[in-house]
DNA sequence: TCTGGGGTCCTAGGACCC
DNA sequence: TCTGGGGTCCTAGGACCC
């Protein structure tokens, strides 16, 4: 059987652990630039607030207190996600961390599943005070819908169980298309337009008449569906295959001379993350794009391949490739709204075996970039950086909203109050 | 005025090779 | 009217996830 632990609105219930006078109103969290709403609180959500609204819309809501609005936090979330997942791997030995807040984990056969999911929601609610919800099923896609009855209805005090027919087929039965993993937003409504409301409508298709319309993908989803487990759980986490750094930028910005921070921003922290993850580029991609929601300009989206000579991770040598691209694929009298740098091509160093034509490893450059390394995790990212980089500029995003960095920063931790 | 960021996988079609 | 067949690799685009 296959479990699935689900953190219950991960990103507010973070900003809440610190700050129980939030306990019991309604926290938005923002995305960058305080764009729109990426998470919500329950009372958030009973207020009627969707997922990806616009901050200007709630703009009375915020300032009249009604709603407490933060700007992302997110080494506050990623130290969070850690702890809860830690906790989890105390109960579960084969967790696979699925995503910021969602692990899949094996459940025996020879456990009381109820119970077993009980358990896990009191260790990892009880010791990180964020809470969870566990869905129990024979696939990971029924775990998924089992997980998301636990986070519903109450009665099921945060766990569901999926173990025999007439369980599953009353949960497909009612569970609406659009609500399967698996089945995205294009899917969903030509599936609805075919007829097919419910995840029981989906499974009574054809299976090759899904095969058709959705690729291996959708016949898999179909499968899992029925009973038969065909994803497994990942266990040894893959080598990543591309690495991307982006921001949209605070202001719209034409000029080359404003352009250029930002992409040396996002290439370092492309290199930071292939060194954190001990992985080298073989070639990069920077880009550039103008705001979407404004069809009344010119629009564009730029991009342009650099192959470096050697696999490196070396800030510098990135960052000279990037600049050099952005130079070459810059157009003028463009109003750009967003640019980055994708690493589109990684190998690793270590697995990989040396060729003729390595470059024999510089020391001194892996001496340089650990010490950036060691200084930014000591002081606060961007601590150390090439002066290329500067962040004075319009480029960069507004978060107007933060909450402290409770638990990664020292200056910023709790202070508790216990009177004379 | 204001609308996120970071990933994965699959398929079709073109280029190229023998 | 004739102008092969089969294979691999790469890329762009679509769809999905959180």
């Amino acid at each position: 059987m296959f479990g699935l632990m689900d953190c219950n609105n991960f990103y507010a219930s973070c900003e809440r652990v610190f700050n129980p006078a939030l306990r019991g109103r309604p926290v938005v969290v923002l995305s960058n630039n305080d764009g729109c709403v990426i998470a919500r609180s329950a009372e958030a959500k009973s207020l009627g607030i969707a997922m990806g609204t616009p901050a200007f819309q709630l703009r009375n809501l915020i300032d009249s207190g009604d709603v407490v609005a933060f700007s992302s936090n997110y080494r506050l979330y990623g130290d969070m996600s850690r702890r809860v997942m830690t906790l989890l791997q105390q109960l579960a030995a084969q967790a696979e961390i699925y995503s910021i807040d969602e692990a899949f984990f094996h459940v025996p056969d020879s456990i009381h599943y109820k119970s077993y999911g009980e358990q896990i929601v009191r260790h990892v609610s009880g010791a990180s005070g964020i809470p969870v919800s566990v869905g129990i099923a024979p696939t990971k896609t029924l775990a998924k819908i089992a997980n998301h009855f636990a986070k519903r209805y109450p009665a099921y005090h945060r766990v569901c169980v999926i173990d025999d027919d007439d369980k599953r087929i009353a949960a497909l039965k009612m569970t609406p298309v659009a609500d399967i993993w698996g089945v995205g937003r294009r899917h969903a409504s030509k599936l609805k337009n075919m007829g097919v409301h419910t995840a029981y409508d989906f499974i009574n298709l054809p299976r090759a008449q899904v095969r058709k319309m959705m690729t291996v993908i959708g016949e898999k989803t179909w499968c899992e569906l029925n009973g038969v487990a065909c994803i497994d759980l990942e266990l040894d986490t893959p080598d990543k295959k591309q690495i991307c750094t982006s921001r949209s930028f605070g202001q719209m910005v034409s000029d080359l001379d404003e352009l250029r921070p930002a992409i040396v921003a996002h290439a370092a922290g492309c290199a930071a993350k292939l060194r954190a993850n001990k992985l080298c580029a073989m070639s990069l991609m920077p880009f550039l794009c103008t705001n979407r929601f404004r069809p009344d300009l010119p629009q564009c989206y730029l991009s342009q391949m650099v192959p470096l000579s050697a696999p490196t991770n070396d800030t510098r040598v990135i960052v000279r490739a990037a600049l050099g691209a952005l130079d070459e694929m810059y157009r003028p009298k463009f109003l750009y709204k967003k640019a980055g740098v994708i690493i589109t091509e990684i190998v690793n160093p270590v697995r990989r075996q040396l060729d003729l034509f390595d470059a024999p490893t510089d020391a001194r450059a892996d001496k340089l970039m650990f010490a950036i390394d060691a200084v930014n995790q000591k002081f606060g990212r961007g601590t150390l950086r090439l002066s290329a980089e500067m962040t004075d500029s319009k480029w960069v995003m507004h978060r107007g909203m933060l909450s402290p960095q409770y638990t990664t920063d020292i200056n910023d931790i709790i202070e508790i109050n216990c009177g004379a």
